[in-house]
DNA sequence: CGGGCGGCCTGGAGGC
DNA sequence: TGCCTCCAGGCCGCCC
């Protein structure tokens, strides 16, 4: 569900709330999500810490505590955080809470549980395993057209599977994906290595630009994505492409087209995004 | 070895 | 009402 302005968005709320609050319980119900939980991890480093910070990379979500250990969430495909009171009734799927010390609690929940939350020992962040093979962050000054270029050398896959590769560029999923190429005016199906100088630098302005505007709103809410406060995102309203097939462009008013790429679909719109001669 | 694909899960939508 | 299929915002390991 959420790429990278879903999560700031939800960093950004927690910021507002959670500094300087004490960890006082974490309360499990369910451990099998993407990795089984560590209870005894969790424990050891969060329980009774106050929070420090809250920072991102890529679509983690990391709370930084004051002993320098971090815990850190990935809300998978369906998570959510909910930051709210105590006695506020259990949904059927809030696997983990974590309970402050005012009377509130922050929920994760995920249906599909393809989620993560664990905990980092102090100093270790640096060397933790899922951090270890992701490119750039995509509004850093390390995302240029040139590094795109270079990264693309040689390679034939279509640009829009490159787009959402982390060890590539981070925070890029399905939805941003197809809305930078549109906004950069590029063919999903373009060979990476294919794009010209003047592409990459429309595609990373694109990037920076979808994905900075999408924060501004909030982020992108289709079916479930609320923020930490249970509030919706409003991204959706300004989509170009994504989950429009058969819906007229918003430039040309040409029938936006569906496809499947790396068994995800594609957005397009084939007049504003033309393949140029290169064939299928 | 790049990269496509299936699998991990639940639930909602739509067809019958 | 039910049962079936398809689809979903991420990621990883398996294979060709």
């Amino acid at each position: 569900m959420p790429e990278l302005p879903e999560v700031e968005t939800i960093r950004r709320g927690l910021e507002r709330v959670l500094i300087g609050q004490t960890i006082r319980q974490i309360k499990i119900r369910e451990t099998r999500l993407r990795q089984p939980v560590k209870i005894s991890k969790l424990k050891k480093w969060v329980i009774g810490q106050q929070v420090a910070a809250l920072q991102r990379r890529a679509k983690y979500l990391l709370c930084e505590l004051q002993n320098r250990a971090h815990l850190v969430i990935h809300l998978g495909m369906s998570g959510r955080l909910l930051y709210c009171e105590k006695t506020r009734p259990l949904h059927k799927h809030d696997h983990v809470r974590f309970v402050f010390n005012n009377g509130h609690e922050l929920r994760f929940c995920d249906p599909r549980r393809f989620g993560l939350v664990d905990a980092v020992a102090p100093g270790e962040l640096q060397h933790y395993t899922h951090f270890q093979n992701l490119g750039p962050e995509p509004l850093s000054p390390e995302l240029t057209a040139a590094y795109l270029e270079r990264r693309a050398q040689g390679l034939l896959r279509p640009i829009k599977n490159f787009l959402m590769d982390a060890a590539v560029v981070v925070g890029v999923g399905n939805i941003y994906a197809s809305e930078s190429l549109f906004r950069a005016g590029i063919n999903p199906r373009k060979p990476s290595a294919l794009l010209r100088r003047q592409e990459w630098k429309k595609l990373a302005q694109a990037v920076r630009k979808t994905l900075a505007l999408s924060i501004s709103a909030g982020g992108t809410t289709l079916n479930d994505f609320y923020n930490s406060d249970g509030e919706m995102g409003y991204f959706q309203q300004h989509l170009m492409v994504y989950d429009r097939a058969g819906e007229p462009c918003h430039k040309c008013a040409s029938k936006i087209k569906r496809i499947v790429q790396a068994g995800r679909s594609s957005f397009y719109c084939p007049r504003c995004q033309k393949l140029g001669n290169i064939k299928r």
